[in-house]
DNA sequence: GTATAAACGAGACGGTACGTCAGGTCTTTCT
DNA sequence: AGAAAGACCTGACGTACCGTCTCGTTTATAC
């Protein structure tokens, strides 16, 4: 990844500690009390109305801390964002593929219908207007997610489950595809409801 | 509509114009002037790097003039890309509804792989960020294609080419779910392989 | 002048005014209270203390309207200096020339014991740091007295009272020369006693 | 002298050197490489351009080095400068001391149009804005000559060239005071003729 | 015709935030 | 314990736009 995002948030400021620096080291208080405030702005103004000058105000630390931290508000935004998102939950293996993608349906759409979800929508959005943001969102977020996905769909594939000529990159799309649009466009709601019915859909086809 | 978008992006001055105001009435030429500069503009700064000033400056017109007619950027941007966006296309009607909705498929792909995937994909970014925006993105949008996607597969369903129990409007999003999520984090490309790949999994399921 | 600074302090907003400009005219109260207040702060944090941002808040006004009107800091305070600054007092005329100057010498002595030479010793300083400054100093202060210097002692020659030989730019400087030195280098002070033995001594020469 | 410069530039180091300080001592070369980086900065980018985090970068040393061994910016330049100031030149004496003035003044008017008078200006319009600088500027600078100037005009009045009743303080200013007047004002250029009309007419006066 | 009314372009207004810079202090590691 | 490095907080810089507000002018309807 050649991204100017940390791949993890932590790694900064290690980066900055592991190394035999002459001067004095980043102040992990400062690292903390930044992310921490970049968190609650978010929440109280949202991203559109979150400025450094107010982070750094909430966080107690000169502007000149956070950009020498970080280069803009998307990559910090972004790390904050991370800090308080669980790792990807992982499927079950209930031993029936169809059965851990039904349930791992279900489990996305929850957690994309509280606070997460309203974060994964801000970072994909901004991902529009920063190509460092959609880089940094998809290794952090999407791809992780994807890759666990597609080892499950081949795990289908070897216990044939699943026809042998898909291609697993396209059912990964097929299944969270429709997800995430609805997130975002907001055209209907994520209801587990629509998780069944998709995930049913798709592993099922359209035939009688 | 409750939005404060018009649907039209003629109507705001029409309804100036119809009224017998005493006064001046509202010049047309600014207001083409105006969506043009926008739209120019949007191309070479992009969304972000659009500024009201900017447009008023290349546009020829006072900043008032903008903001007596659009009550923010987003909604001028908004009735500046409809304007030269095409009306869904529509499908065909080979007989054959999955024909029918594979070539679709192939279309859409094809638009989106062009400028209007790149507007279509700020719409939907800034939508995030503003409720009217949104709104009136899925009503001038969205909606319309997913109306004509829903009679298709009604018919399909009436044809029984497609499953009785089907729900019209969750196939719909399996379909063009997954082209919008790509367009949206760029994790793969948008290409007519993975329109086709797509539609066939979909409509013919995971089984042998 | 080709300087950057009126040559009045009146004049950059007559020149708004006066001119058929399009658009709101600046406002001329904004403009005394920027003025005022340059003042009241140079009075009270020192030339070098005086913030355009503290001018800003002290005057109820934006930042921009400040850098609307003037370029720098040095604009500004020369104009608040200028504007209660008393015009070159003039010479008397006794008849007597070396009497008209005399008491010239114990009137500039006097002034500039008081706040106005703290003013001045202070923008002659500044003159060195920035070239427009100075300029605008010579122009507006120095040239005038030293014009009303040299049509006195033109005079004294054409009356015979000084030799016909003196160069008046050197009398000037012979006179006024001493005198600003002490004020700027504060090795002696400025007493009228100095400033009759300095025009004795000027104007009687050394001899006998 | 209170002043919180040092006499001589070299004291401050020395002072660490000879005492028997635990630790170790303040390192030579990097007092020379601070005043000689101090200097060269002066000349490329002016007093006010001259940032102490520059001089530390240019010497290739710490800013607490610097800070460490003088208080401010000013009292850093104030050392530099006169690290390669010559001493008072000295008067002639030729036996006239009118003539052997004369020579002292051509000599200072070319030694001021050269890079001395630059800085000779530049430290006087510092002392402006700092009592201390000014103190120290006066005290190794102006009243070393200005003490030479008083002794040759005593010698003067003693052999009978100048008259009794002159001061020696005000004449010394009536010389010296309209030089660096011009130096500062730059309202009329620093020639030696002028120096010459100047001395002339100082000396000799304005009756025929 | 002459008011009256509204839109026009221009541009000044008070603000907010930007990202940068330098100040002078503090804290680390190395010598 | 001094030196170099470099992070720290502070505060001002000058700029860019925001959305609002005069201006004087133009272009319509209404009296």
């Amino acid at each position: 990844m050649s991204s100017k995002f940390s791949e993890k948030s932590e790694e900064l400021y290690d980066e900055a500690c592991d190394a035999k620096h002459a001067g004095r080291p980043r102040c992990p208080v400062a690292h903390r009390n930044i992310l921490q405030a970049a968190r609650d702005l978010v929440a109280e103004v949202g991203f559109a109305g979150l400025t450094i000058e107010g982070v750094a105000a909430r966080a107690g630390v000169g502007k000149t801390t956070i950009y020498r931290r970080w280069p803009n508000k998307s990559s910090l935004v972004l790390d904050a964002f991370f800090e308080d998102i669980s790792p990807p939950a992982g499927f079950a293996d209930t031993g029936n593929v169809r059965e851990d993608i039904r349930r791992q349906m279900r489990k996305l759409v929850k957690e994309l219908n509280g606070p997460t979800g309203c974060k994964i929508a801000t970072l994909l959005a901004n991902g529009q207007f920063d190509k460092d943001m959609a880089e940094a969102f998809r290794a952090r977020w999407i791809e992780q997610r994807r890759a666990e996905a597609r080892d499950v769909v081949k795990r289908g594939i070897a216990q044939g489950e699943i026809r042998r000529d898909v291609d697993p990159d396209v059912l990964v799309d097929a299944l969270y595809g429709p997800i995430y649009f609805r997130l975002l466009s907001g055209h209907a709601p994520l209801t587990p409801a629509f998780a069944d019915a998709l995930t049913d859909l798709v592993l099922s086809g359209l035939d009688d």
